[in-house]
DNA sequence: CTTGACTCCGTACCATGGTCCAGGGTGTAG
DNA sequence: CTACACCCTGGACCATGGTACGGAGTCAAG
């Protein structure tokens, strides 16, 4: 009795059936065996399974990523070293994203303290920022190019 | 003499001819004029215009954003406290993007400490506790369900 | 037996931000 | 004139992470 069907697994993990199928599709949970009639009869550690697939969304991991660490789960005794590889190079993913979040927050701050004082003013300088110096720059000429402005 | 062609903006702006046309499908850029050959002919200020949505699109705004930025920018007047008001927004957005990924790293830094403690130990620690408490945990029974199980 | 909940499958669709392709027309240099 | 670069169109395709739909089968209760 230790089986579950699609949408116990589902329930039981605060996802939608049709997200397991994905997820089926995707290799990330493996084809469970089925009851005669073609149910799916998932065994109870394929909770564990999700849990530890939605933890690693919650970290950041892809699908894939998700995948690649579940390969190296599967092949036990040795794993360790690669999965920490994996989170190592995450780390420094998430740390440039945070570097480049913090450079926008940084500049819309600054853009938005510019608005403030600019009261009554006629522009707005935000939009005059993205605009940055435009038009009266002339465009590079077409490298190698032969045809065109008809 | 003051237009460009396709890829003339194109290179202007660093990006493909295909991402003028698919700018234009999203109504980011206006229909341009046309030679008697359908040639699009765009006026130079088109090339404001797309450094406008670039740098937008590096502060992160997504291109539906854009398109209610260029919309204010082109009620002239008093279009600043609105752009003001998105820009809060966005700011808002970033934060907390970046207390999340800072969570994250948090999390993952942790893992990976005790990974490198944990040296020669048969189980991974970052596999632990991804697959948090496992199995032994008796699932939910369905609320409301008849079926099933079969 | 009927009803209703559950399950199956394949496929299409959503948003996001493009990218590429075939098939044909145009513009200019040599 | 020919070659070649450029331009046009509509539509398909990519990755990501799902979500929805139609039509059919199955299961347990009443």
């Amino acid at each position: 009795m230790d089986t579950l069907t699609s949408s116990q697994l589902a329930r039981a993990s605060g996802v939608g059936v049709e997200t397991l199928r994905f997820y089926e599709r995707q290799g990330l949970l493996p084809e469970p065996p089925r009851t005669g009639s073609g149910y799916r009869q998932y065994p109870a550690p394929m909770v564990g399974r999700m849990r530890f697939i939605r933890k690693a969304k919650d970290m950041g991991f892809s699908l894939r990523e998700i995948g690649e660490l579940l390969d190296l789960k599967a092949r036990k005794g040795r794993s360790c070293g690669d999965v920490k590889k994996l989170a190592l190079v995450k780390i420094k993913e998430v740390s440039a994203m945070i570097e480049e979040l913090k450079n926008v927050g940084a500049a819309l701050g600054h853009l938005v303290a510019q608005c403030s004082q600019n009261v009554s003013l006629g522009d707005c300088p935000i939009v005059e920022f993205l605009e940055g110096e435009t038009s009266t720059k002339p465009w590079r000429p077409v490298r190698g190019g032969k045809g065109g402005r008809p």
